[in-house]
Order: C-alpha cells, then sequence, then structure tokens
DNA sequence: GGGTGTTTGTAAACCGGTTTATCTGATGAA
DNA sequence: TTCATCAGATAAACCGGTTTACAAACACCC
C-alpha cells in the first residue's frame, strides 16, 4: 500500500554513470553502444528493478502503443469471440487492447471515438449494429486508424471487414430449397443495416434462380436479438399457412425461435426447418444443432486488427474492404424432406 | 488522414489572454474566477474546440481514471457477463475499462499488474482460474489497488469478491437428495481452487447431514471445462455403478457432460439427473433446460469494481472479503424420483 | 601534422498538462 | 498614511521520458 515511486530513467544514468540520453536510446536501440557501456546499463537496470514509465513515453513520443476495441455488447459470443482474436492479435504484435462497450448508445460511440484524440488509443476497431442518423458518419470520417468490422456505416471511406453476406444467406436458402422446402420464410434485423440489405438480397437471388416467389410478407424485420426471435414465433404461427422453413439471420434470432417454437408444440425440424446466421459457439450447444451460416468472428477480429496495426505502421496506403468466408454448416434444424 | 495537432492549453490561454495556470485551475475547477474571466475562457475552448490531452493529465497527475479487468478468457459468458457489468459500473463513476485476457498465462498476468506501475490503470480486477505457484501471490502482494474476483489467490491480503460456494453447493446437493438421489458424482475443477474445495465441502456437508457416504472415487477432479465435462462421461460409465445424479462445479462442465451423455444414449434427467454451478446465459438454452446454482457474474463486477473504485478514493480503509449468493436455480435437468 | 570520419556520449528542448509559490493591486482597518 | 488582507492571476518547476543537435575523443589516412 506504500505509494510507489519507482527509479526513473535517471536514477539509472546516474547509477551507470551516463546521462539520461544515452539511456533512453540504448534502451530503445536506437543507438549502438559498446558492450562494457550496455553491460553497465543493463546491470543498472537491473539492479533497481527500473521500468520505464509507458505515460511518459506515450506524452513524448505521441502513440500509446494500444487499440481499442468497441463494440455493443460482450456478453454476445459473436463479439466475445471477436474480442479473443483482436487481443490475441494485438498482443502479438506488441500491442495492447483496450475495450469499449456500447450499448449502441451514440454519445458512447462518440466519446470512444474520442479516445484517439485523446491517445489513449492509437486506434480503433469499430463495430456498430445500430442504424446511423449520420452523426457517426460525419465523426468517423476524420479518423484515419478506425477499422470497421462486422457492419458498414455508410458515406465512410475507413477500412473495412465484411463477410460475404451475400453468398452466405444465397447458401443458406439454396440449401433450403434444395431440401425441399419451398415456402421459406426470412427473420431479419432492421432495414437499415448493410448485414441485412445484404443477406436479404442473398436470400431473394436463391428464390430468383429457383424460379420461386419471395413476397414481403414473408420477411419479417426488427432486431438481432433473441427476443425477437421468441416474438416473431407468434407472428409467423399466426399466419394463414405456416412456412415450412425459416432463414434467420443470426443465431440469436433462431435461438430465440427455437425456444419459442418449442413451447409451441412446433418441432424442428420435423414440423419447421431453421437456418441460423453466425456460427457462434452457442449454435451446438442448442437441442436441434442448429445449421447456421458460419461467419467467423476470430477471423473478422484478426483480419481487423492486423488491417489497423497496417494501417498505423504506413498511413499513406489506400484502405479497401476485406471480405471473409461465409459458408454453410450443416447440423440439426433442417430436414431433407427429398428423403 | 492529416496528421492532428490539437489546440493545447497554451492556445486557449493565449486566446483568452491569460495564463496556462489560470485556464488548467478554472477547467478543473480548483479555483474560482469572476464570471466574465470564465466566460472568456469559455469562448476560447469553444473556439478552439480544445480539448485536454489526457496523457499530459496523466503524467502530472499520475493517475489514469481507467480500471483494468483480467480474466482468464472473454467468451466463456461468465467472464462476459462479468466484464459487461464493470464496464457499466465503471464508466458510470468516469472510469475507462481497459480489457486484459490472460488465457491463463502467467507472464501475462504479470505484464497486466505491471499496468498499475505503468499508470496505464489505477487499479485492476483480477480473476485468475489457474493454481499458483506462488509467484503470483508474492507479485499481487504489492499492489492495493488489486481487487480479487471469483477466484483467491491464497496469501493475499486484498479486496475480494466471491459467491457463496459452500452454501450453494450445499444446496444444490440437499437438493439432489431431497428429490430422492443416492449416488451422486461430483465432477469439479483442480483441487488447488477456492472455489473447488469450497464446492467440495457444500458436496460433502449436504451428504453427512443426511447420514449418505461420499467416497472419493466419486469425485472427478480436472478442470472447469466444457470438454473435461465431456471427456469425464467416459469414466464416470464405465464405472461398475452408474450415479443417478451428478453435480457438476461449473455450467460448462455441465453442458459438456450433457452433450456427451446424449452421445451415449443417456437420458437426462430420465437416466441421470445433472445440476451445474454458475448459470450463465447458456444454462437455459441447452436442453434440458440445466437445474444450477445461480452466481451472478454481473453482481460480482458490479460489486468487484465499487470496491476498487472505492479503495483508489481512499486506501486507507481496509480491506475484505464479499460474497453474494448463490441460489439454486430449478430446471429441467433434474428429475424428482419422489413423483 | 593536419584533415576527415567515426564512435561514444551529452546538454537541452520538448511533449502538454498540473501545481506550488509568488506577485500585483485593491480594499479596509488603524 | 501605513500595514494587513485577500482576490485574481501568473511564472516556473515538475511529471518522466524521447529526440535533436552537437561535442569530445579516438582512429585512420595521406
Amino acid at each position: 500500500m506504500i505509494k510507489k515511486k519507482g527509479p526513473t530513467i535517471q536514477d539509472v544514468a546516474d547509477r551507470a554513470g551516463l546521462s539520461k540520453a544515452a539511456v533512453s536510446r540504448y534502451l530503445n536501440k536506437s543507438i549502438r553502444l559498446p558492450q562494457e557501456t550496455g553491460r553497465k546499463i543493463d546491470e543498472a537496470v537491473a539492479a533497481l528493478g527500473y521500468r520505464r514509465n509507458s505515460i511518459a513515453r506515450r506524452l513524448s513520443k505521441g502513440g500509446s502503443e494500444t487499440i481499442g476495441l468497441v463494440v455493443p455488447e460482450i456478453s454476445n459470443t459473436f463479439f466475445s469471440e471477436m474480442a479473443e482474436a483482436v487481443e490475441q492479435t494485438a498482443s502479438e504484435r506488441g500491442y495492447n487492447l483496450i475495450l469499449g462497450i456500447s450499448r449502441n448508445h451514440p454519445d458512447k460511440e462518440l466519446g470512444f471515438l474520442r479516445w484517439i484524440d485523446d491517445s489513449i488509443v492509437d486506434g480503433l476497431l469499430f463495430v456498430t449494429n445500430r442504424p446511423d442518423n449520420r452523426r457517426l458518419q460525419l465523426d468517423i470520417r476524420r479518423y484515419g486508424a478506425v477499422v470497421l468490422l462486422d457492419e458498414d456505416i455508410p458515406g465512410t471511406a475507413q477500412d473495412k471487414v465484411f463477410c460475404h453476406n451475400v453468398a452466405g444467406a444465397r447458401d443458406a436458402t439454396r440449401y433450403l430449397i434444395r431440401t425441399g422446402h419451398r415456402r421459406i420464410f426470412h427473420v431479419t434485423g432492421p432495414v437499415s443495416l448493410m448485414s441485412v440489405q445484404e443477406r436479404l438480397e442473398g436470400f431473394r437471388l436463391a428464390h430468383e434462380e429457383a424460379g420461386l416467389p419471395c413476397p414481403d410478407a414473408h420477411i419479417f424485420h426488427h432486431d438481432y436479438s433473441q427476443r425477437f426471435g421468441r416474438e416473431v414465433v407468434g407472428q409467423i404461427l399466426s399466419h394463414p399457412v405456416l412456412p415450412d422453413a425459416v432463414f434467420a439471420a443470426s443465431d440469436y434470432i433462431a435461438i430465440g425461435m427455437l425456444e419459442e417454437l418449442k413451447r409451441n408444440g412446433v418441432r424442428v425440424p420435423e414440423d419447421m426447418s431453421v437456418v441460423g446466421f453466425d456460427d457462434t459457439a452457442l449454435a451446438c450447444l442448442v437441442t436441434p444443432k442448429l445449421t447456421t451460416i458460419r461467419q467467423d468472428a476470430a477471423e473478422l477480429g484478426r483480419i481487423g486488427t492486423e488491417r489497423l496495426l497496417d494501417a498505423l505502421a504506413r498511413p499513406e496506403t489506400p484502405r479497401g474492404v476485406t471480405r471473409i468466408a461465409a459458408s454453410l454448416i450443416v447440423r440439426d434444424s433442417v430436414r431433407d424432406t427429398r428423403t
């Protein structure tokens, strides 16, 4: 509990009989000193237990060797898997990770952006799944060191990493069609999100290919939540004709639906097939195990971190969009009606 | 992408026709200035868009207004629920949260502890579920501002927040006995962990009360993982006499067991009852829904954060252990054999 | 011996705030 | 008038590093 006042670089310099500058430059390897001198410094550092003060270092160097990850929530396994990968990648490259949880509050999001001005972080990995009212868009454009993950903010020119939403959704829908389903509903998030639009596009594409109709009445928009999954079941069950399959645009929606369908005596997949999206750890925990589109949150995090770190190292290089795979994982929630 | 060089306090002072000192003290409310002077400063701040540099501030004040949370992993929902609560509580009290993921590596843990020396954080919330080889113990004692959550590090005198492990485990076991089970196995983590010992104690206590034997052969130690839950099923099924119930010391273990039991054609709860511990969000996702002991990760995080912030504000006050409730949540994984 | 590098090392400025000790001028009391 | 007091404001030290510009010492070559 004693107020610690660690030794400063001056103490090391004194003990080694050198100047601050020599010690600093030696420690940062920005100078090559003769063996003997280096040894004296090493000895002094060890004897005093010197560790440089990173705040002072940041102040004079202007960097923090820290990046931030901003997510709407962390208890969502999709985001926590992403966070784990980001931490791993960042720490391998000598960076710390600071975590920001925005709860989708615009003010919090803006506050996190300020971390960059504050030298709290050098750059930010940013995930938002809230429709933007342009405030975020205007603000975020000022920052070079922001990488957008998973969801776009229209009108920005940052580095971005998304998955192949269209292809993933198309494959999911094709698979349902191929296994004999003809009346497929789509349950998804708010229209304004890029991922929602793209998955919907994939869903439509697969229908067109197969020459199947795809009426708007079969599409349910709200948000990517378990709760919505539960609520939508009531709406679906009150339809005059029941679907034989549902493509949910997120595992959380799918899981909520699974729960509620079970409560209503609708068997999955016997009475209704369900496909999710994301393949979080939850997907194979539920019964039946969820057939879903795998979007590797860890890879999203890993690639995003690399992009960000590269952008920090070479701010000149142009920004771009990277897409990662979205591939079908077949489990037990779809019935093959051909057999 | 332009190198930002925000206005400094000197710029504000110049514009307001005052000195740095006046501006700094006014902005920190450590002085009361006449209306007119204050207005001039406010005006200058607004006109220049001045925002103070938090790094410079940390260097001279010695504090960071940031706390850290160190967890073994974040994709474990127990820890992510905790993190969410910590972030919430900290941000309500004006603190930032930095997240450290230790992967149970001693070196990483030690590194995070150093964040305190580095002024990266003012204090740390620390969770480790790795048996300590005394290195951590020796190191952690030097820090006043470290609060231990969920799991103890023996030999330390920090503030600590745990749940009532003994009572929780005792209640779980009592419940199994009350519902007619007589041959109960206990699957748990490494013996060296406090939570393991305490839960085991509760397990034994309930047996003694009921006059039931509790042989060591019924207790399986390894770690708190889903994988171990899967693996232990093989060992259990090869026992000459099968248990009628298993008390798993973590939901992850229980969930792993549920999976593997199902694969082996053992029905839960008809053939075997299972009780978990923690009540993470996963518990009601699996089938059957898991009967478990609720240990509120969010409350753990909340209380821990408050303790830490209090300790930072008043380092003099004595440290202590706080216990939170551990209460039985009845769901579907236990069969009432009396009915 | 003198010119030219090359090592080896240093003094001092700087990063952008906070804080302490001090100064100035006005007001009031004696 | 003179001294004490006090509000209002400031200069300068400080936090602990990094970096620039330069000096001293030594080596090498002709």
